[in-house]
DNA sequence: CGACACATTGAAAGCTTTCAACAGATGTGG
DNA sequence: CCACATCTGTTGAAAGCTTTCAATGTGTCG
């Protein structure tokens, strides 16, 4: 078995940590069960519990929560290799819901399955344990971009991320990614209007940063993205020995 | 030993776990190590990894992160009972900054205690990673008021929340509750200027919603305070029973 | 008393939203 | 195959919310 043929996730995962033959078939077998869904039908309601995680072998979900007023604000996006609801097995119900942006192949993961291997594998454990708290990580940096940040910075910045979290997996490169992301999308995610979206989007492409459109990011000037996002990936990057 | 000697900690979980003699002990036993702090000096610094978490058992703190440009994110507060640090020691180097905003009194609690006492009451383990999620469940809910509520809600449902985790641990009720924060901390937890902070206020007490002044919160009409701010605490509260 | 932190206000400037209108692509039903 | 509705993207102009700049007041502390 090659590299190329593990899933998103294997390859994340080895990204930080050497996992060995045996923990590799671990996080493979975990993959047993597959499942997809159609892009736009929620696959978890606000409020909704669920006994399942789902790990994201294809496509993009959005989980979001929606406000009394209607507007919604997207908490994250994930991409291949992301876990979706880890959270609400480990711990308790959800209070968001989950959306596939496209059409989704996704594994199925019982919590006694994930608990069981666990308890084979406490590497593994621990890896996977890692992924959710870069998660958390990149959950704080979303508030902080939100709170702190210009419209074009905060753009810049998410832009920028993806690209990293894209490129862990294999699916683009620093000069861009493909992406399904609608205007409304981003303006959700970012707390802005579709409307300044599209003027922001512009703005960038004009000074030659990055373009956004047709389901692609072109990144033109890494450096001057970087510069005008105030972006460090220290959050996404482990810092220090993993396991000892 | 009565209710009242209990540490906020345990009076907090009590409120949603029926714990045993035993499980109180250890409990209780995890505040052996005490700890003190004065205001305004970092416990921990952003990137700095930490062997220990806290138990906070009096006083105030406020987690942040800080840019390039020199503002600063205020991510979470914690009040008496909350933990400071959890997530760090379970997983990984804490990312962002610890600062106390009152001197405070705190339990020092060494990971390995932690796990010795998660292997001894899994029942409280399940308590305690419960109060993790509530944390990560208030992270996200700011995260959408800042993003999604105009600066009069978001300052309404900020003080509201408070009003619910102080009332918890008893330090407070529906009317009010004292509260060290400055206007600046207001500011830069809630993505906005202490200028603005300051207006908003004074529309709050002008239109006899809620009086925020010399280190106290008074509620005056709490009926159109959560109005204002669309404030539904299902967030703060377990769904469903938490433990079989 | 002077230094300093915190609170308060007014006015001007700036960023973002809202309102409106329009263009292109896609998909469905007649 | 065309008409029509829908979704997404684009743009201008006006309105609105929030910030910035400046100045002032109040209280604490050494």
């Amino acid at each position: 078995m090659t590299l190329v043929e593990h899933s998103p996730l294997t390859r994340k995962l080895s990204a930080f940590v050497a996992l060995s033959e045996v923990e590799l078939a671990v996080l493979e077998r975990l993959h047993e069960r597959r499942r997809s869904f159609v892009a736009g039908r929620d696959m978890v309601h606000q409020g909704q519990s669920s006994q399942a995680a789902y790990i994201l072998s294809a496509g993009w979900v959005c989980s979001y929560k929606l406000q009394a007023d209607g507007t919604r604000q997207i908490v994250d996006f994930q991409v291949p290799g992301d876990f979706l609801g880890l959270r609400s097995v480990l711990l308790r119900t959800s209070d968001h819901s989950f959306e596939p942006i496209v059409d989704i192949e996704a594994a199925e993961v019982m919590t006694s399955d994930l608990l069981d291997a666990f308890a084979q594998t406490p590497r593994l454990a621990t890896a996977i344990l890692w992924a959710a708290s870069r998660d958390e990580a990149m959950v704080v940096e979303h508030l902080v971009g939100i709170g702190r940040r210009d419209a074009d910075a905060r753009m810049a910045h998410f832009l920028l991320e993806l690209a990293s979290r894209l490129a862990l997996v294999g699916m683009g490169s620093k000069d861009g990614y493909d992406c399904p992301l609608t205007q409304y999308h981003l303006a959700d995610a970012l707390g802005l209007s579709a409307v300044h979206v599209n003027r922001v989007l512009r703005q960038l492409r004009e000074s030659g940063r990055v373009t956004f459109r047709d389901g692609h990011v072109t990144i033109h000037d890494h450096d001057r993205l970087v510069d005008l996002a105030e972006f460090d990936p220290a959050y996404l990057d482990q810092i220090g020995p993993l396991l000892k």
